[in-house]
DNA sequence: ATGTCACAGTCCCTGTGA
């Protein structure tokens, strides 16, 4: 099976790349972040001409989550069922396999309150997870807006004192892997440097100044059985791109 | 150099979010 994450940024603007995104990557399931529409607006048929059933759960012209199956979709949840303002994660079982999609809280700056909001949102998460049972395949996709760790920073100097890089953020990712996740991508590629999203601003793509925001993590039976996780470059590269390149795991 | 992109509404510019 092979599973991909992607913040779009705009379902919209971005349908021409998702369309051929889905024609020549040959996912079974695909992750949406940032589709930044309603449900009314959703192009649930256009998917389903291209072959894969969808869900999607939008608020509003921010954030918007879905999932996108050729592999069948069932039990979905929308959001954490406490009735929040934003449209930030939907859930679903496909092919045996539980898949989150994920749109976790930029936070802004260190001493704003959307940064308290980042770290109770990541709190709620992991306590919603925690009550699945780490023996069944699940993978949590999405875009977590922190880097796990130095090596997914292109230059941690430029990021002293900033959200993405901080302690309790890093914190807040460790307590979701303690319940028997793994960050599949670095797993599976230890040492490489590889990031999933470039600011638009500064020309970040060309000059390599990215983060690796984007992440899958995978209960024990993915795991065991994963053969590659891998960031998608060629997406970033070319007409209206998102700032965001898709990430995959293979197993 | 905050150097880009996307959204809605104030609607061909502006304020907001990332």
């Amino acid at each position: 099976m092979k599973i991909a994450t992607w913040n779009v940024n705009s379902m919209n603007a971005r349908w021409p790349r998702v369309e051929e995104f889905l024609t020549t990557r040959d996912v079974d399931v695909l992750l949406v972040q940032e589709t930044k529409q309603k449900d009314v607006k959703f192009p649930f048929e256009a998917l389903r001409e291209l072959g894969y059933e969808s869900a999607h759960f939008g608020l509003s012209q921010w954030n918007g989550v879905a999932i996108l199956s050729r592999v069948g979709l069932t039990d979905v949840q929308i959001g954490f069922g406490e009735d929040e303002e934003e449209a930030r994660v939907i859930a679903a079982t496909c092919n045996g396999v539980r898949v989150y999609s994920c749109y976790i809280p930029n936070g802004r700056s260190l001493d704003n309150p959307h940064y308290e909001y980042k770290l109770r949102w990541l709190s709620t998460l992991r306590d919603r997870l925690a009550s699945y049972d780490p023996s069944l395949p699940l993978v949590v996709g999405g875009d977590f807006n922190v880097t796990p760790t130095d090596f997914d920073c292109y230059d941690p100097s430029a990021f002293v004192g900033a959200t993405h890089v901080s302690e309790p953020e890093r914190e807040a990712l460790r307590a979701i892997e303690q319940l028997g996740l793994t960050d599949i991508t670095r797993h599976l590629n230890p040492d490489e440097p590889c990031y999933s999203w470039w600011d638009y601003r500064n020309g970040c793509f060309r000059r390599g100044w990215g983060l690796r925001i984007d992440l899958l993590y995978c209960s024990a039976p993915v795991v065991a059985t994963a053969t590659a996780s891998w960031i998608d470059r060629e997406a970033r590269k070319g007409e209206k791109p998102s700032d965001h390149a898709p990430v995959f795991v293979e197993f």
